[in-house]
DNA sequence: CACCAGGCAAGTA
DNA sequence: TACTTGCATGGT
């Protein structure tokens, strides 16, 4: 199942289709911080008002969300859903961030990645997705995201058994490709717009890039 | 109208 | 441990 050159196959036709992604889309590695959040179970595009109501508040730096009260900050990020779970955890993860690494970006990505990683998983409101996408896309390590979008499109392929979970799936790629920030930033971006696009619980099938992929051995 | 989005934590058995 | 449920706005 799943070594190298199938991943490497779906990472090639995938690429050619998109061409270069750019993720993640943001103005500085703190903004891709608060983008994890309030992108949990989330349309990008209702983050994105979220985003810009902090903005326009100037409310989007560690220093000025620390300071703000949690009701306030719930009510600009309302447009993002979950607003009142958002604005807890977003608090969290600023103090975290202050408290372990004094706001400072470089001391917080210098840390060990695996290490970051488990530190990250404690803080509430942090599970293995948002820690992954704050270590890839903020400090361009290479840990690979898996989602639930990698999940459904390798096991509509056969490339995974029904019962593999997030945490197989991950040490998955992480063993078979190299470890690399740019491949790791690049597929993920692809296999979320690849769900998007064709991967839907109703799958369109019709012109996806995927669409020729037989691994009918993989099964099992 | 129903469905779902770049998850996670808390509750139940 | 393995399911289930709550959280919520906004686009298709």
């Amino acid at each position: 199942m799943g070594c190298r050159e199938d991943l490497l196959k779906i990472y090639g036709l995938l690429n050619e289709y998109f061409g270069d992604l750019h993720w993640w889309p943001a103005d500085s590695p703190f903004e891709v911080m608060v983008g994890a959040i309030l992108t949990q179970n989330t349309a990008w595009t209702n983050v994105e008002k979220a985003i810009s109501g902090l903005r326009e508040s100037n409310l989007l730096s560690p220093a000025a969300l620390l300071k703000t009260d949690e009701k306030i900050l719930a009510e600009i990020l309302r447009p993002s859903g979950y607003y009142h779970i958002k604005a807890k955890r977003l608090k969290s993860l600023v103090r975290f961030y202050f408290d372990e690494y004094s706001g400072n970006i470089d001391t917080m990505c210098n840390e060990d990645s695996t290490v970051l990683r488990e530190k990250l998983l404690k803080v509430e409101g942090v599970g293995p997705e948002t820690a992954d996408s704050i270590i890839l896309y903020a400090c361009r390590k290479p840990v690979f995201i898996s989602d639930s979008y990698t999940q459904r499109i390798l096991l509509r392929h056969r490339i995974i058994p029904e019962d593999a979970d997030g945490a197989t799936i991950r040490t998955l790629f992480m063993t078979h490709l190299p470890h690399d920030a740019s491949l790791f930033n690049q597929f993920h971006a692809l296999l979320v717009q690849t769900g998007k696009s064709f991967c839907r619980k109703t799958p369109k099938c019709d012109f996806c890039p995927l669409r020729f992929l037989m691994m009918p051995d993989a099964a099992k």
